[in-house]
DNA sequence: CGCCGGTGTTGCGCCAGCGCAAACTTCCGC
DNA sequence: GCGGAAGTTTGCGCTGGCGCAACACCGGCG
């Protein structure tokens, strides 16, 4: 059925400390899927029949409020795990999970993950270190959205962006995959007008480049610098 | 050594599933500690030496800004976890854990950790659910954050505190610790100043009573469809 | 029992960013 | 190659809530 080599998933976080057998086994149990771009991997409500590893491609999370707003909760980079609700003690996803582009997944029954987990304990250890590092990311945005302005917080997502899935270019980092001007609005708590008045003014600055779906960082440091620029600083106090 | 009777936290999450015997073993290596009032359990960056569950007191976890500003990351009650920065892969706090009030905890030391996890694989999972359990509440926050106005997310950050560990008082509910102006503006992204307003405005209405430090809600229905107000909504459609 | 520091209240002016509206550009399907 | 949909840009006016400032209050400590 499944013809996935061990090999191709070895180094990934969820599997850190497996040998090829035991990674077989736990492969044998999966299947390769593959989502066509702006297809919904599944929906926010829907029972959490699955949980994925993405191979390829990208994927956009998002929650969608009782006053019909999104937001984005993250974009999913290849070799991430993500639609663990089961695993996190819920019987529905909490998000709806979208590919942004072509993508190709690994996908588990949540059914498996309770015998995964009894024989293979490293699972539960291992996605234990991933949900608490996103547990600290989500930390850090609350931080962000309530300390700082939205063009700070707009320079840290794409800065983010560009770290988690950056492709070096001619001239700068490329965010590699398609995304517009509303999500990142949605990643930042602001407003599509604002971010696209935004992302203008650094366009005629140099900073970035981009077109329709596409933004290169021209010049990371200097967006950096944008970035930590505490807004009413003048002088970094002793120890306001 | 320890003497905290196994009855004492066998209902506790962490512990769900455990026999009396095998919770015996795992409290063997737990240290009963008393923090005074306002007193540092631990503080962020530092060395994450012991990770705790909270037998009685409240504590507030807090992550400072490079700029100097704090913003509150939750208040941990009575029975529940925190400080595990260890077992999600952190050798440091990411945050600073303070009593509210005389505060009494257990502490493992975070080396027993990995130990205790290979022993007793269900202390992973537990563990998995309520870090899951708290990404979940995180995202409430941020898209509350993204999407409501301030009058709104005090008002859920007050229900939210009330169920928490809120206690039926004569006429109403009374959040069970001492808690400031300060301390709510800094857990829904605005400023003691605005909290103020919108407490008073509050007050005058006879929805909430309280003093310094003390916040009762006398009407927490009102309060609750207050919250859930969409800010540019007139009629609510189909499904709010 | 009076002082003092932490806490809370309130008025006022300002501005970052939102909401609305309209026009433009790019991509894609037919 | 044409037409429409999706994405983007930009101007304009308004306002929620912040920053500042001054004051009132409470409670504990000396």
């Amino acid at each position: 059925m499944a013809k996935v080599d061990p090999s191709l998933v070895a180094d990934l976080p969820l599997f850190a400390g497996f040998g090829t057998g035991e990674l077989g086994d736990i492969l044998r149990e999966a299947r390769p899927v593959r989502f066509a771009k702006n297809s919904a991997i599944f929906d926010e409500g829907q029972d959490a029949h699955s949980f994925f590893v993405l191979l390829h491609g990208h994927v956009r999370a998002t929650k969608t409020t009782p006053g019909g707003e999104q937001i984005v909760v993250r974009y999913v980079a290849p070799g991430e795990t993500f639609g663990v609700a089961m695993a996190i003690g819920l019987p529905r996803y909490p998000a709806t999970a979208t590919a942004v582009e072509d993508s190709v997944v690994l996908a588990w029954p949540s059914s498996t993950w309770p015998r995964l987990v009894a024989k293979f304990p490293a699972l539960a250890t291992n996605t234990l270190q991933t949900i608490g590092g996103r547990l600290q990311e989500t930390h850090t945005r609350v931080v962000e959205m309530s300390t700082q302005q939205v063009e700070q917080r707009v320079a840290h997502a794409l800065l983010r962006l560009a770290g988690q899935s950056g492709r070096q270019v001619e001239h700068g980092v490329e965010i590699d995959f398609p995304i517009s001007r509303q999500d990142i609005a949605q990643m930042t708590g602001t407003t599509l007008h604002t971010v696209s008045r935004i992302l203008s003014s650094w366009e005629r600055s140099g900073l970035i480049a981009g077109g329709r779906q596409r933004i290169v960082l021209r010049e990371p440091h200097k967006l950096l610098v944008l970035a930590e620029a505490a807004s009413g600083e003048d002088g970094p106090p002793d120890r306001a």
